[in-house]
DNA sequence: GCATGATCTAAACACTCGTTTCAAACATGC
DNA sequence: GCATGTTTGAAACGAGTGTTTAGATCATGC
């Protein structure tokens, strides 16, 4: 009989943890309709039960999960603050930096969590928002905002959105993107080819805005 | 026993023609993997075990449902072919119809088949790329071309996907973007409102490459 | 030592899924 | 009428899912 129901103390460092380690990679693989109790505590070394002994069901065990991977998600040095250099330099430097972190194939799980979230609307998808995107798209307005000085924040929200999916696209799309591309897989190659038109695109655009009489 | 599987003749207009379209319909709405055998048969008054006997699996049956949704899939006027008149105004009305088709709700289940399509690759994938994205592509790269007149096919079909990206952005990551943009649901107004931003971001970028001197 | 509560394990449970079975109903040609 | 082949119907099958159960094991305080 439990009486304590979890324990919640975050220096268990025990089969909790790695359940929320396991939980938010396979998700992040899978998705969550896809990522099996079965397969999170195998690859926890865990028993099946320890879901629900340990929080509640797997519905709960997601939202522990991506608020865990949120607490690690490191931060990208474009987004703490990068000194304030040419402001094409640094829009360029922060569309380049989304880009690898969405595009790229270098074991960014917590950015493929990111993304499967986005998706399936479901508990966990508040702390995604409040805690991984809202920052991000905060950051890339920062970049934006020279080329737009007279614009409003609905503008401005609106142009990082216009950014966030050209790159996010190639996610969520991928398999018609490529046939589109006549490609097999986002190689490096084909990132940077797409990184580098989606900076002329849209730099082009923010440039020909800057250049414009006020409204 | 049965000798000829399934009788393959299009005017049946039997159980065979109502499976199809409550697959596709089923499938727009939720998902091939959310839509269930038994949800299709009820939607279609038919029994379970009709998808077997006509269709051998629920897999054959969603490629000849996608199939079937192609082949009714109503041809948009812009894209049969305008007049020829104001680059911009063309271009204009082509975003402004893509993002009718894609944002719109008035219930278009042959567009939202075409978008559930994009994000789970299987058999049917290359039905849906080849019948219905790929004419919408094209078409969306000859209003492009007026502007673009010395690019190579490459950057016309790259730019064709940033155009589609931002709207098609709006459908995967629903509940993130209405989030971002403090709205609850993707009525006329803020349709509108996405529309006007996307041609302008766009036709901005596009007057400008077309200004820019010869690579 | 040992009682107590927390944690783990193997097994089962209840449910849904796609698919199959087999007999009944139907249509058709003679 | 009747044989033949096609289509339908209710029920079940087997595999998969998340969850629960009951007992074993472990840790800890007295």
């Amino acid at each position: 009989m439990r009486s304590t129901p979890p324990p919640s103390t975050p220096e268990d460092a025990g089969t909790r943890e790695r359940l929320l380690e396991a939980a938010a990679k396979t998700i992040a693989e899978r998705g969550f309709r896809d990522a099996t109790v079965r397969e999170i505590c195998a690859r926890a070394g865990a028993n099946v039960a320890a879901v629900s002994y340990h929080f509640g069901s797997k519905d709960d065990l997601e939202v522990e999960a991506v608020r865990w991977a949120c607490s690690r998600m490191p931060d990208a040095p474009w987004f703490t603050g990068p000194p304030a250099t040419d402001p094409l330099d640094n829009l360029r430097a922060a569309i380049r930096a989304l880009a690898v972190g969405i595009l790229g194939r270098h074991e960014q799980w917590q950015t493929q969590l990111m993304l499967r979230a986005m998706g399936e609307p479901n508990a966990a998808l508040d702390v995604v928002v409040r805690e991984m995107i809202e920052p991000r798209v905060a950051a890339l307005e920062q970049a934006i905002a020279p080329f737009l000085p007279d614009a409003d924040a609905r503008t401005r929200r609106l142009t990082a959105i216009s950014i966030v999916s050209q790159l996010v696209y190639h996610r969520v799309a991928a398999p018609v993107a490529l046939r589109l591309l006549g490609e097999r897989e986002y190689g490096d190659r084909l990132v940077d080819e797409i990184v580098a038109h989606v900076v002329r695109f849209t730099c082009r655009s923010l440039e020909a805005a800057g250049k414009e009489p006020r409204p």
